[in-house]
DNA sequence: AGGTATGTTAATTG
DNA sequence: GCAATTAACATACC
């Protein structure tokens, strides 16, 4: 779940349900910790409102008032629910995190892999840049996308690196690489300044229609790769049939009529 | 049972 | 130094 779409999916969802409202109690399980103990997040955190948040690639900060900012990754299957009442299980429902209000309410943060990481970071712009991570995914004009992108390696392996740009997984690489009928092999060498630029405008088309339709892939238009994301399934634009491949250790689909395969 | 899964990092190899 | 590859992390599902 949890690319750009997803995330920015959960930012909304967080800046609609949870800010404004003291927080009362703080349960962390330790796995999921990144460089901050416990005990400190819970003093960060009780007794202060979230005010706000921001979003940097798969990355979402909420910040304390008057304090730090909580800092969420959500790995390969994390999320959030809000709800009044009875809290979710800790054990059966995967709660990593759970922050309670004082209006009884609670927002849960839930990872079944625990892959994801919780944090607490003084300024999400020193955070990002210690972590390496390259400009958002939907910061970026035509003229800088070009000039991040590079000229080695492959393009997926590229869209994907989030030192280079922050923000796009395994399904929606797949998903742009199919609308702009790029092969995911293909080097970004091969790639002139007319293949950027279309990849650019895709890349802003879909990340964006996908939030609008909440990163539901119930939701996404039929005539997109992600719901025909199965080998053999038939490719929405030329019928010809969805082919399997692996590139840079990663699952890879794509229809080889419609991105045909390079040199 | 073994393979696969929306992510990241460290170690290794070329 | 860079790019590609592999393993590891933890859990669910087919």
């Amino acid at each position: 779940m949890p690319e750009l779409p997803d995330v920015e999916t959960f930012k909304r969802y967080l800046d609609a349900t949870s800010l404004h409202t003291p927080i009362e109690g703080v349960d962390v399980e330790s796995d999921i910790l990144g460089e901050v103990s416990r005990r400190r997040l819970g003093g960060a955190l009780r007794g202060h409102p979230l005010v706000k948040t921001r979003r940097h690639g798969k990355w979402l900060f909420a910040h304390v008032d008057d304090g730090p900012w909580l800092a969420l990754h959500f790995g390969m299957t994390g999320w959030l629910s809000y709800a009044k009442g009875p809290a979710p299980d800790e054990e059966d429902d995967h709660v990593q995190l759970l922050l309670t209000f004082d209006d009884g309410y609670h927002l849960a943060y839930h990872c079944i892999r625990k892959l994801g990481t919780v944090d607490l970071v003084d300024e999400p712009d020193a955070f990002v840049r210690d972590e390496g991570l390259g400009p958002d995914a939907l910061a970026l004009d035509a003229d800088a996308f070009g000039d991040v992108l590079g000229t080695r390696g492959g393009v997926k392996t590229a869209l994907m690196r989030q030192e280079t740009l922050a923000g796009i997984g395994n399904i929606y690489a797949d998903e742009i690489l199919f609308q702009a009928r790029i092969h995911p092999r293909v080097a970004l060498g091969d790639l002139d300044a007319d293949d950027r630029r279309r990849l650019h405008r895709v890349l802003r088309r879909v990340l964006r229609r996908a939030i609008e339709r909440g990163a539901d892939p119930d939701r996404l238009p039929s005539s997109w790769l992600l719901p025909h994301r199965e080998e053999g399934a038939s490719c929405p634009r030329c019928g010809g049939r969805v082919d399997h491949i692996e590139v840079g250790g990663r699952s890879t689909y794509l229809c080889p009529r419609c991105q045909p395969q390079p040199h």
